[in-house]
DNA sequence: TCTATTGTGTTGACACTGTAAACATTTAAA
DNA sequence: TTTAAATGTTTACAGTGTCAACACAATAGA
């Protein structure tokens, strides 16, 4: 052990590789992102990089298993001590909230960037955690008896897709130059999700 | 005018060009659409496509355009003679089942494979005529009283948000490998989706 | 402690890519 | 027919991901 915490040559590679990945991805997105440049950038030879991660998808994989973690976190933040039917609100606007704010990666996450998404286990898992957190606050509002008593999984899939939908439309520029406040936009669209989904919606007659 | 309907030299290379990239990318994917490639197949030399397209983009904006063109008129396809409630449903289903047959130019049409898609007007023009389809059969649902009274374009890009989530998450596997069959599924969420926009959705306590 | 193995780094090369510049030829217009 | 424009080609540049060969440093086993 030497009397620093840099380890190797360099110091350490692979974590200064992915922050430097990840800045160049949320600033210039996944498309543009070189794994030569990444290696200037942080001083070291163009071939480097490929003692750390296997290829380029490896790398990624990485960064966006990281973000399905960041992602869980932040609808995570949004829960409260007891149950309200507004939870499941707040996860979704938590979570679009999120794809505003780091759409390239975003895109890094969902987008076709990393093929076979399926052969890399670690991003399967941290997938799966982010929508656990969607998963758990549905079966608690089926427990409370405000959601329909159908598969959990099923209604999930529904809040997922509906926050998706709005994430991936917003950040490819669909939203752009609309007449009205998006955030507001985003609220009545989840509500409408969610009232699907409702026991009892009330009845809205002109 | 020459005797044959072959103009210029190759023939019509601007069609050639299309119809070679677009079998490239229904079969192999826009990341690995290659321009040289392109020219090689149609048997002209490697630069000869700038003669008429100015880059890469705008290739891929024209073919991008088309696909909503034909994404519309599958939707339009499903339209009944009379309204009916269920339309609607049909719709959805109908956008879902062109990103499912064709999930790569779907890619193309809505990933960020072109960049500021904004500045490219015939693709907009091309988007907006898509989102008209939904937009129509929102108003009809209003006007019949069986969707609330809100402004169309809010409902529609529900609508849209909904399949256009559902599309994604199935391209991008996110749904392989799930117990359930994919197109009850679908249609269990598109119908969740209008429930949540019905003027008079019925209970649906256990 | 000396040595062998592994981990980490380098340079150089290959096969691609998009696309700009310069030039040639065919077609259409004057 | 002469001129201008459209269409084509070759060559070249600056990038890319990644492999192979080689060099050195750190560690483990003797």
């Amino acid at each position: 052990m030497s009397h620093t915490n840099k380890k190797y040559h360099h110091g350490d590679v692979p974590r200064a590789l992915m922050e430097a990945a990840l800045t160049s991805i949320r600033e210039n997105g996944v498309e543009r992102l070189s794994l030569r440049a990444l290696a200037r950038d942080i001083g070291i030879s163009q071939t480097a990089p490929y003692r750390h991660f296997k290829d380029k998808t490896h790398l990624l994989v990485k960064l966006a298993a990281e973000g399905f973690y960041e992602l869980s976190n932040r609808k995570l933040s949004t829960k409260s001590d007891s149950y309200s039917e507004n939870d499941l609100i707040e996860v979704g606007i938590a979570y679009v909230g999120f794809a505003k704010e780091y759409p390239e990666q975003y895109k890094l996450m969902f987008g076709s960037s990393i093929e076979n998404r399926r052969d890399y286990e670690e991003l399967m898992d941290a997938s799966h955690t982010a929508f656990a957190c969607i998963l758990e606050q549905v079966e608690a509002g089926i427990e409370h008896g405000t959601l329909i008593n159908r598969d959990p999984e099923i209604l999930a899939k529904s809040c997922w897709t509906t926050v998706h939908g709005i994430a991936s439309l917003l950040i490819d520029g669909f939203f752009e130059n609309v007449d009205y406040d998006f955030d507001e936009f985003l609220r009545q669209q989840v509500t409408i999700n969610v009232r699907g989904m409702s026991t009892n919606p009330k009845s809205l007659n002109p």
